[in-house]
RNA sequence: GGCCCCAUCGUCUAGAGGCCUAGGACAUCACCCUCUCAAGGUGGAGACACGGGUUCAAAUCCCGUUGGGGCUGCCA
């Protein structure tokens, strides 16, 4: 359908990575490798305000937690200055563009008292003013006509020429600005299609100008809609959680994150949602990418994490939940914890829906003097009958040929019946002494782990802290 | 203000004129299962923004209205 396609990602560094911009790069990403094409990194970083090597690797790092891989680059824009500075020069020399002195300030107030509508009113454009500092270049937009963007997701979109300003290509400065850069660089890269977010549909026209007035055919153009936020405004640093890093820190693995993503704005066609890379690239189309904005909802996207960390063996949960291990005092990665850690990872892995969980419903194993929940230990404290409970089940379990999981609950369910009490009623008090809380993995492969003499010694110690409270 | 985009359950979406008394998923509610919590199972509630056309037939096509959003910078 298409042949080898070259797409890029151009994201602008801005010290964290957007949820936005990573819905972008896959969807280029899939478009490229899905077409045998090759996707190519450029950042874009020709203001000075925006550009920090940290925030280079930044992007690189998230792009790569997400397994987007890349062909070509990084690209700097800030290292190819010269290239844009030869494209304004000859667009300059055959009179497709134009030095202008003027202040927004200016320009402002003369709009102002025209009675004109705000921008920029063309006051240069027949000045004929050569280069000097401080003088911008803008593009000369032909006053007829229309510019129409045959965009592969949204159709013909057209623009009357008249309704676009002149806009500036070179800063004051020398600094190139982004349309000129990027189109520079387009045609420079060979890029075949511009997949990106639908804010820049707006600019798409003055980018089609630019091409024209080079001498060149625009790629393809396809706009994205946007993430918004749930007031359906577009997803933005300052009143929301937009960066990649903080969902990793958070605890979400990247191959759920990726799979939420790809299904905003997208979809397969049919039921499915969870969707492998393999199965992403067979289907991924540009025509099946929708037209509204779509909600960023991290419920959702906890769904598909839950699914995603049930599915991980004993060894991945741990090596995907060392960083979170790792960040507490009780755990010092020996051979003894990480094996404990793979006995009870069957069990843990259905029960969280963050990594960052996984501290709370292991540390029972390494604690050795063992916290209490609070709320867990006075209700179990309020209890009249759990001391009894507890010393009776010292008795038991330690008559155990096998501290078993299997062993112990054919123990409790005797003793349950025997007793009347419900095995459920009767493993709460039992449950604190063992783990410290009240919710946490079964109890009996969490007893099994832990071992018989931590659990009776546990289990005497909280009968005894209930005595001494009486 | 001007230009542009968008419009199916609360959310993400399926739907490309009859298959739709609109399907799925998340969230939510109920029930089942159950050693806690999950997971799993079953079921419920829940949407075509509105108004005109076109057509034998419209969620699907056209126009308008309304609503939302984006752009409008010597940011990207």
């Amino acid at each position: 359908m298409y042949e080898a396609p070259r797409v890029r990602f151009a994201p602008s560094p801005t010290g964290y990575f957007h949820v936005g911009g990573a819905r972008t790069a896959l969807f280029n990403w899939l478009f490229a490798k899905r077409f045998g094409g090759v996707f190519v990194l450029r950042i874009e970083d020709t203001d000075e305000a925006r550009n920090r090597s940290e925030w280079i690797d930044g992007i690189c790092s998230a792009l790569q937690w997400l397994q987007i891989t890349w062909d070509e680059g990084p690209y700097l824009q800030s290292e190819r200055l010269d290239l844009y500075a030869r494209a304004a020069q000859s667009l300059f020399d055959a009179g497709k563009a134009y030095y202008c002195d003027c202040q927004r300030s200016e320009i402002d107030e003369r709009v102002k008292t025209a009675g004109l509508p705000p921008g920029y009113d063309g006051f240069c454009r027949d000045r004929g003013l050569e280069v000097a500092p401080g003088r911008a270049l803008r593009f000369k937009v032909p006053k007829d006509g229309e510019t129409v963007v045959d965009d592969l997701v949204r159709g013909r979109v057209a623009f009357d020429n008249g309704t676009i300003d002149d806009f500036v290509l070179v800063k004051g400065n020398r600094a190139p600005l982004f349309v000129l850069a990027n189109v520079v660089d387009d045609l420079d890269m060979r890029i075949t299609h511009v997949i990106r977010a639908e804010e820049h549909l707006p600019t798409t026209p003055k980018a089609i100008l630019v091409y024209e007035a080079l001498g060149q055919k625009a790629p393809q153009f396809a706009h994205v809609p946007v993430l918004v936020n749930e007031k359906r405004q577009k997803l933005s640093k300052r009143r929301d959680r937009v960066a990649v890093e903080d969902y990793k820190e958070m605890g979400f693995l990247p191959e759920a994150m990726e799979n939420y993503l790809v299904l905003l704005g997208w979809s397969p066609g049919d039921d499915r949602e969870f969707l492998t890379r393999e199965q992403e690239l067979e289907l991924f189309s540009l025509d099946r990418v929708g037209h509204s904005p779509s909600f960023f909802d991290v419920t959702k996207m906890l769904h598909f994490n839950k699914h995603y960390i049930s599915l991980l063996s004993p060894e991945d949960l741990l090596q995907a939940a060392l960083p979170y291990l790792e960040a507490c005092d009780f755990w010092d990665g020996s051979t003894e914890q990480r094996s404990s850690f793979l006995k009870l990872a069957p069990e843990i892995c259905t029960r969280i829906g963050l990594l960052s969980e996984v501290p709370s419903m292991v540390d029972f194993i390494y604690q050795g003097q063992l916290k209490f929940d609070e709320a867990a230990f006075s209700s179990v404290a309020s209890d009249k009958g759990s001391k009894d409970l507890l010393e009776r089940s010292v008795e038991i379990f330690s008559s155990l040929d096998h501290f078993g999981r299997e062993e112990l609950e054919v123990a409790c369910r005797a003793w349950a019946e025997e007793s009347g009490l419900s095995l459920r009623k009767l493993q709460v008090p039992i449950r604190v002494a063992i783990t410290g809380k009240k919710i946490g993995p079964p109890l009996f492969s969490a007893m099994e782990v832990l071992g018989s003499k931590a659990c009776l010694s546990r289990l005497a110690e909280l009968a005894h802290m209930l005595t001494e409270a009486d």
